[in-house]
DNA sequence: TTATCTGCAAAATCTTTGCACTTGG
DNA sequence: CCAAGTGCAAAGATTTTGCAGATAA
């Protein structure tokens, strides 16, 4: 089920805080490019076009708050920046496939490591509350 | 198997990169603290302490020369450091399991993601070399 | 000897912080 | 109104680069 806009406002709402036009822009770039794990410096760049006045502190800020509110998720692909990734319940446990040649990352929807899960708090005691895969390999396209 | 001193600067000369007094601590470091992830800093200031007169950017560009070769491999936990880990042979399938009350990383030592991956070639035609996969939970210790 | 390596200082990135001004509710 | 939010400029943190001098082979 994807978050929609609203959702996401109430949210802000409940926890007090404003809804600002710097607030409301990022949300609809993040709403709009879902599929497209985002930096900080990508986001701002898309931001200046609708109301150049937004600055580069107001988007850490934002994702940071919406991080906070467990709206995004922080992810880093090894390029050396964050990138953020919307965190909708149902998708909250798939995969990243990287590719080697052309750097596009793409999504696998299914889990699948349930059994492997268990095996680890059954060897190591360790109680797993979430997890982050990566696959690195060559896509469809580059083959 | 464990890649050796010997191992790794035999790697070195083969490429014809030279065997220094700095490469020789730095490696020395990495081969004392296999199950450690130290970021460059770490090993930095361990470095130091065995002689003061190496400078952190001989330590990032040893790192950078030794993931080259494929000796090291490089890691992000979030905490905004490249952290590096030795790139045994047998271990290289391992997972990382990070605990978010005390923040420490320990490794599970099996694979089994074999039929994910064929999961993944089967149903989006993406080839895997390699994967990173890591479990946030609550260790033993913090239970 | 000489191509490679090193340390320093400076630059380049990315991200955070202090502060005075602005604004949503 | 006023607590919360904003933009700017400056500071922080991590990593990279230019360069002149040092050194392994």
């Amino acid at each position: 089920m994807v978050m929609n806009f609203d959702a996401i406002c109430s949210k802000l709402k409940n926890e007090n805080y404003k809804i600002t036009p710097q607030r409301e822009i990022i949300i609809h770039i993040l709403l709009n490019n879902e599929d497209k794990h985002l930096s900080a410096e990508e986001i701002y760049d898309m931001a200046k076009k609708i109301n150049p006045d937004v600055g580069m502190t107001t988007i850490y800020r934002t994702l940071d708050l919406l991080v906070e509110l467990g709206v995004l998720q922080k992810l880093e692909f090894g390029d050396g920046r964050t990138r953020y990734e919307l965190n909708n319940e149902d998708m909250h446990h798939h995969h990243h496939l990287i590719c080697l040649k052309c750097g596009e990352v793409q999504e696998f929807e299914q889990d699948l490591l349930e059994a492997l899960e268990e095996k680890i708090l059954e060897k190591k005691d360790f109680l797993i509350v979430d997890h982050k895969l990566k696959f690195y390999g060559i896509c469809r396209k580059c083959r």
